[in-house]
RNA sequence: GGCGACGUGGUGAAGUGGUUCAACACGGAGGUCUGCAAAACCUCUAUUCACCGGUUCGAAUCCGGUCGUCGCCUCCA
């Protein structure tokens, strides 16, 4: 079936062609390395996680760049605050945005280039835009992009570049520039500031054309997918349409996405208003990062999604609810034919998460999809109406649906020694029927984060829900 | 001031003209099963979709208005 995608630009769900058939470039805009990233920032990084995720499972091949910013005002700030280079303190958070993206289960993007890394392109890219007459240079070194040279700019924020109020609230001639609008291309150098010798002349580049460079350079002049939070629709990806169209000539982006911001007690989720909260602090209190992550990508990307300690807690419910379907799954042995009215269930519940996730990627749709089956494969449990090889092959359909949603737990997942030893011991006790000695363990094997349930099946076993065990 | 998104139950949240359209999850109340639990299952938990008009045989869904919320216009995922 087509994909459909709704795109910033046109404002219509598109349906999704790649340039190359088969084979879909993304480029996502990544962090800014100065500082842990708080969640409403992976809010929108597991959106394209999400995406990816879902466009491979369609048998798409995908190519998924997100850049790391690791040169800016911020950056330079916090090094000179902590006393440190730049390259020290983007490196160190450069690693903590990893670990937590590992945590949150985020695929790994294919390349993941740095601006500090591409100052070529970079400059090239200026040139072009110099030679273009599209950007011109001030005194203090500086190079910016001439709006004016640029009738579409505006298009994709839906601004009228003469209604903007652009430079209200800054100070319009810090730069000397043409036009308070025109944006830095280059910044020129500035005493406790680095500063590359170029072609170009000694400077640092601005944060929107490192995206047009890096994008284009490992993606190509033109590519299909590119994604980010709602608020880098302008001035950001603004920005980088004007700059890379006017310097390729060709169509910059096929398709725009962007993801409405995470909430948090009523407004979004932002440094500034002082309502983050990051996800080392979250698991280092408990909190499982497989229920962050459902909590983080369970509501569409386009509606806001409301994080409160509530949402939280209802997403690690939600979360234990698949984790004792798939256990019980796993324990489930019935000699009996197969039961024919399964693959019926199996094939329209695959048919009916795709084709949620095919428009627009409504998880909400899909994870109804999902209980759904949940719901049906429990009665057939209870019931005993599956044979063994019927509750494999249903196991097998949840974990597929898994490599979308990431968030059931690892498919070979053992006991310790210690624990499988109490679990054997309580089963002895239990065919003795000594119950005292069997609460006795169940209590013990809970402390180590261990549930133990009782079934027909003999004793099911699964990890609580908790930070470090994940 | 301009632009955009949106207002669905106790909470989060699907659904954008009619065939279960009020999904799904969480929470709550009862019940079944169980040595006890847990899990699971069953029943119940919005005659109603911000409000007011209109279009239509028919609207949560389309149109107009009102009120309200959020976002962008400035670094920002």
């Amino acid at each position: 079936m087509t994909i459909l995608l709704h795109d910033t630009l046109t404002g219509a769900d598109q349906p999704l062609e790649p340039l190359e058939p088969g084979h879909v470039r993304v480029y996502s805009c990544g962090p800014t390395v100065y500082g842990p990233a708080h969640i409403g920032n992976f809010r929108s990084f597991l959106f394209a996680d999400l995406l990816v995720r879902h466009l491979r499972r369609s048998g798409l091949r995908v190519t998924w760049v997100m850049n790391i910013t690791d040169i800016d005002d911020k950056i330079i700030k916090g090094a000179k605050a902590a006393g440190t280079s730049i390259e020290e303190l983007s490196e160190r958070w450069l690693e903590v945005f990893l670990a937590d993206a590992d945590r949150l289960r985020m695929a790994r993007p294919d390349v993941l280039p740095r601006a500090t890394a591409h100052i070529d392109e970079i400059v090239a890219l200026i040139t072009t835009l110099l030679e273009g007459d599209h950007a011109y240079r001030t005194d203090d070194g500086s190079i910016f992009f001439r709006i004016a040279s640029w009738p579409m700019y505006g298009r994709l924020a839906r601004l009228d570049p003469g209604e903007m109020r652009v430079g209200e609230r800054v100070i319009a001639d810090e730069y000397a520039k043409d036009d308070v609008r025109d944006f830095a291309l280059w910044k020129g150098p500035k005493d406790g500031e680095p500063a590359w010798d170029t072609a170009i002349g000694s400077g640092r580049p601005g944060w929107h054309i490192e995206c047009s460079a890096m994008s284009m350079k490992h993606l190509g002049p033109s590519f299909d997918i590119h994604t980010g939070g709602i608020d880098l629709i302008f001035p950001h990806h603004e920005d980088e349409i004007a700059q890379s169209e006017a310097a390729t000539g060709q169509p910059f982006v096929r398709t725009w996405l962007h993801c409405a911001h995470l909430q948090s007690s009523g407004s979004k989720m932002a440094k500034s208003v002082g309502n983050i909260a990051r996800v080392g602090d979250l698991l280092d209190a408990g909190v499982s990062p497989r229920a962050l992550r459902y909590a983080l990508i369970a509501v569409h990307y386009r509606a806001p999604n409301q994080y409160s300690d509530e949402a939280l807690l209802a997403a690690g419910a939600a979360v234990e609810r698949l984790d004792a379907v798939v256990n019980a799954l796993d324990a489930y042995r019935e000699a009996r034919a197969d039961d024919p009215s399964l693959d019926t269930a199996l094939a329209a519940a695959e048919h009916g998460f795709s084709s949620c996730l095919d428009a627009d990627l409504n998880v909400s749709a899909a994870l109804a999809v999902v209980f759904d089956l949940v719901r049906d494969l429990n009665r057939r449990i209870d019931g005993r109406t599956m044979s063994t090889a019927d509750a494999e092959r249903a196991l097998a359909l949840l974990r597929s649906f898994d490599e979308v949603l990431g968030v059931l737990p690892a498919d070979q997942d053992e006991l310790d020694d210690d624990q499988r030893r109490l679990l054997d011991e309580r089963a002895a006790a239990r065919a003795s029927r000594d119950w005292a000695a069997s609460d006795r363990l169940r209590d013990e094997l809970a402390s180590r984060g261990i549930t133990v349930e009782d079934t027909r099946d003999g004793q099911r076993w699964r990890r609580q829900l908790e930070a470090a065990h994940g």
